[in-house]
DNA sequence: GTTCTTGCAAACCCTTTGCACGTCT
DNA sequence: AGACGTGCAAAGGGTTTGCAAGAAC
């Protein structure tokens, strides 16, 4: 967890012009999950951003932070993924935009990566159907073959996900 | 459900081969589980081939399926999809090789698509990494556009998970 | 005969819900 | 004031697990 160039205004900007259009309150809370969830630099599930903000000055209800993380999802300002079996985990679009994941099946070892090539052809698949892609979500399972690479990088990958 | 021109012995004998090579046993539960799993020419969830097997004929349990279907994901005889919030879905990977997803945001209408040039970009960018690919999971999530279209095609409705 | 698998039900875990109280408009 | 949001704990639903009985090897 650290600061990064994240616009945390713009984003509250956004969120408010969300719950505005959606008719939805302005509440204190909403905007600490919001503050709070924006200092992730990794994904996080919803589970520990209530640990987070309960162990660090901000009282808040299970309830509240999935219903605003499903509300800061909707507005685009989060995304959310259901890797594997696990809870779903949620990042903040602005962190990294437009990558996508590669994993590796047999130790879980995942990168982040980023292929521009990927835009294009989401628009262009969706728009052979006749709708307007607005995002996608795209997977690569592989294998690292080695594996004695495999198991470092299985100790590795669950203990050291702060940096990106 | 209905028969296609899947070659069930070649999908036993792959299953065959995998339970000898990590050492399982080969049991009559687990290849009816490949059977009638086999019989789906769709998406399908594990307690729906839990009700399915038990209201024709072949009793089983719960937890013998959810087993089963893990083995059979495993040795890539099926594909596990875990599609917005709801139970994971299984289909035979025979079914239709290397499809994808377009999924409408708004209603939830779903489009099976195949673009070959995904194949050579997954293998590409694992490549990139010193990894070698295995499959993919893409869904690109786009809007009818036509609202009319899109409240009729709407049964559910939910937000949008970019998930697994 | 030993080890693995099955079946059953209960446990589990993440997430959602019902209700009373509090807050926003 | 009225409607909506929050907090709490309990319910919910899909999936996994513990243990005894049964099959595979």
């Amino acid at each position: 967890m650290k600061q990064r160039q994240i616009d945390i205004e713009q984003l509250q900007e956004q969120f408010r012009q969300f719950l505005r259009r959606k008719m939805y309150r302005n509440t204190q809370e909403r905007f600490r999950v919001l503050e709070r969830a924006a200092e992730f630099d990794r994904h996080f599930t919803a589970d520990e951003l209530y640990v987070y903000m309960n162990t660090s000055g901000d009282k808040i209800s299970r309830a509240t932070v999935y219903s605003t993380l499903d509300l800061l999802t909707q507005c685009n300002i989060l995304v959310k993924h259901r890797f594997q079996g696990d809870s779903a985990t949620y990042e903040l679009a602005a962190r990294k935009p437009n990558h996508d994941h590669l994993i590796c099946r047999d130790c879980g070892y995942m990168i982040e990566f980023q292929e521009s090539a990927l835009l294009a052809l989401q628009d262009e698949i969706a728009r052979r159907y006749g709708l307007q892609a607005v995002s996608h979500s795209l997977q690569i399972f592989a294998s690292c073959g080695d594996s004695a690479t495999c198991q470092r990088r299985r100790e590795s990958s669950f203990t050291t996900d702060h940096d990106t």
